[in-house]
DNA sequence: TCGGTGACGACAGGTTCTGTCGTCACTATC
DNA sequence: GATAGTGACGACAGAACCTGTCGTCACCGA
């Protein structure tokens, strides 16, 4: 047979990817994927846990924004600090064309947007974890972490609407709008120490 | 047979909610929820789409934030609009032991998650669309309802912790700190029309 | 030369979920 | 009342997902 081949998990995620595209998520089976690779469907899962994970493999992102986080200076704040490490999304972002056919896959297959929801609940756990290892109280830290995530998505839609968009002005961009959109929330209960007019 | 005994639905709930309680999520099959239902499996898949939605039927909550957002003046801000609405929640949060069981089982297994996420998903992207029907920009209010999700989100937390809590005061508290995480991420790029000191 | 290790195929089996069809209770209408 | 329509249900078959287990083959170090 097709043994010894090399680099199976990476023929696995090709095929998956092609197929997927051809066909749709749910009129390809494992099996399929696994034929085309050369494979059979119990080798699938010594790669992959179950048939979605061949999408959303590699933690680069979350890696590299723990090593930014370390490399801000003590005493930031915990929504800087988060804003700090995302500038370094570009350096792990995979190429536009890739990440399209990926997204519209995704798009068009609710347990797919699954896995790419607990992904993010994965992310955000970590990032909370980590600004609490450096002193902030817990709170306050997923408090920071749910908001840099919302900047974080406005400015990954604008990024792939935009070929020519530069990612770190993008990035403070949103993050005034989110400010904007913030302050907005002022009036109900005045902030202490901001004394109405 | 046990036919015809009616509200098959919530007898079903029921003893899906028991059979994960004693024996946990995996370990129960569909065919046993049926049969302790008095119902077969077959009969299962006609009330619920797969076996985790028996955790999550209902929408009430969304509707309830639909009609109070409704109910909101216009030219309200779009996080103000929210917050209002969100005040609603105690009118339909169920009991505090329920919620509790229900979570458990929820925390324990990573599939219940996965649905709990696409279902805060949904209804986020359920407030986006209302927010943008009351003549929001499409970007602002998605980063709104962020925002407000995560004002929402340790709102619940903190009332679930505190038997005696008041919703509206751990609702209005949890905004303010918000605005104070937020306000930290001026420094990076000072926002327009607030020139530095 | 030989034993250990990792990748793989082959096979069996459980569980989830869907399609299809026939049956039975309820209801409306004549 | 007889009749037809509708909805809830059971029974059966089957596809696809996922797991457990075992034997085989290539590679690697002693």
């Amino acid at each position: 047979m097709a043994r010894w081949e090399g680099n199976a998990r990476g023929r696995l995620e090709r095929a998956a990817l092609d197929l997927f595209t051809e066909q749709g998520y749910d009129r390809t089976t494992v099996a399929q994927i696994a034929q085309r690779a050369n494979l059979t469907e119990r080798s699938f899962y010594r790669w992959f846990a179950d048939k979605r994970e061949v999408l959303f493999a590699g933690d680069e992102l979350a890696e590299k924004f723990l090593a930014a986080i370390d490399a801000v200076p003590a005493g930031t704040g915990a929504l800087p600090t988060l804003l700090a490490a995302f500038a370094v999304t570009p350096q792990v972002l995979r190429p536009r064309a890739y990440l399209c056919e990926r997204a519209a896959i995704i798009a068009a297959n609710p347990p797919l947007q699954e896995r790419e929801l607990i992904k993010q609940a994965w992310l955000s756990e970590t990032l909370t974890a980590a600004l609490t290892r450096r002193g902030h109280d817990r709170q306050a830290a997923r408090l920071a972490v749910d908001v840099g995530a919302a900047v974080l998505r406005l400015t990954i839609e604008r990024y792939l609407a935009d070929e020519q968009a530069d990612f770190a002005r993008l990035l403070s961009q949103s993050a005034a709008d989110m400010l904007t959109v913030a302050a907005d929330a002022a009036p109900p209960h005045p902030a202490p120490g901001k004394p109405q007019h």
